[in-house]
DNA sequence: CACTAAACCTGGGAGC
DNA sequence: TGCTCCCAGGTTTAGT
């Protein structure tokens, strides 16, 4: 699922929904998904919601937090309580069908309504851990840089691409080399860049590096800006229920077949590390 | 060590 | 209708 635009869209929505607010009750409908004591969380305060790559991070009074993968299919919805008075967003009840709904494995009963974790495949999860475990857990520890920070530099980047013999696509997914860029991102930023996603990573130059550094926060950009991307009805959508709208610039990405939007050649597809892989056989070399 | 395929799940859509 | 196959915003693990 959700990519950085994805998580930082719902972190951003979740502020201004729940910061403040109690968590009154939980209710746990699939065990796998919430990895944690319900009680460890029930009757706290939320104080404040982060991300890091392509995590969520809700953390609560008392030392506590919850760690949110989203993995493919995860959502988070919010519908405030009856009457309660909504000053931002128009919730749309699931795109249109009651929640909870099926693929509803965790609900959260928050004073002010209740938040909805959806998750149509049930890859991702919800970890309850304390402050410390967040400093020294392995999965937030060994990610790379987040795209936004100071230490997203091309010298970093120089570095990490110099190291490797993969191909340039691959390297940009690697969660462990930088934080938040998946399928969507990656292939957009490389047609963006001009750069073909099965480029050794080391064989890029300077130029290319400098380049693929400002096209990714572009895209990144952009996809926060159209709150995301929902391609399919059952992955993510936006916190109020409706989908984002970063799928209507798809510049490759699952346009297999149609034309290059800059040259009009024909947009190719391969399988590269298990997963489609798309460009412009024109505009990227 | 590097690389690939399978696993975790539940669909939607295309083709026959 | 229905069956088979491929596809899907991620990550980990087993196998070569």
């Amino acid at each position: 699922m959700p990519e950085l635009p994805e998580v930082e869209t719902i972190k951003r929505f979740l502020e201004k929904a729940i910061v403040g607010k109690t968590i009154k009750n939980i209710e746990v409908r699939k065990a796998k998904i919430f990895q944690g004591k319900p009680e460890e969380v029930i009757g706290r305060k939320i104080e404040g919601i982060e991300r890091r790559g392509k995590m969520l991070i809700i953390k609560l009074s008392e030392d506590k937090a919850l760690v949110v993968h989203f993995k493919l299919t995860g959502q988070m919805v919010w519908i405030p309580r009856a009457g309660e008075r909504i000053t931002f967003g128009h919730p749309i009840p699931f795109a249109g069908t009651e929640l909870p709904a099926k693929t509803t494995h965790v609900i959260f009963d928050i004073n002010g309504g209740k938040l909805f974790y959806n998750d149509l495949r049930q890859f991702g999860w919800i970890k309850v851990i304390t402050n410390y475990e967040l400093r020294i857990t392995d999965y937030l520890k060994n990610l790379g840089p987040e795209p936004f920070d100071k230490e997203f530099t091309v010298e970093n980047l120089q570095r990490i691409f110099s190291r490797s013999s993969k191909p340039i696509k691959l390297v940009l997914m690697d969660q462990t080399k930088i934080a938040g860029v998946g399928n969507i991102y990656a292939n957009e930023a490389l047609f963006e860049a001009g750069i073909l996603p099965t480029k050794p990573a080391k064989k890029l130059r300077n130029e290319e590096i400098k380049k693929l550094r400002e096209v990714v926060i572009k895209v990144l950009r952009e996809g926060i800006k159209y709150g995301g991307s929902s391609a399919k009805d059952e992955a993510y959508i936006k916190p109020t229920g409706e989908p984002g709208g970063y799928q209507q610039h798809f510049r490759v990405y699952q346009r297999a077949g149609e034309k290059c939007r800059k040259c009009g050649t024909i947009i190719k597809r391969i399988n590269l590390g298990g997963r489609g892989t798309f460009w412009c056989p024109k505009c990227q070399k």
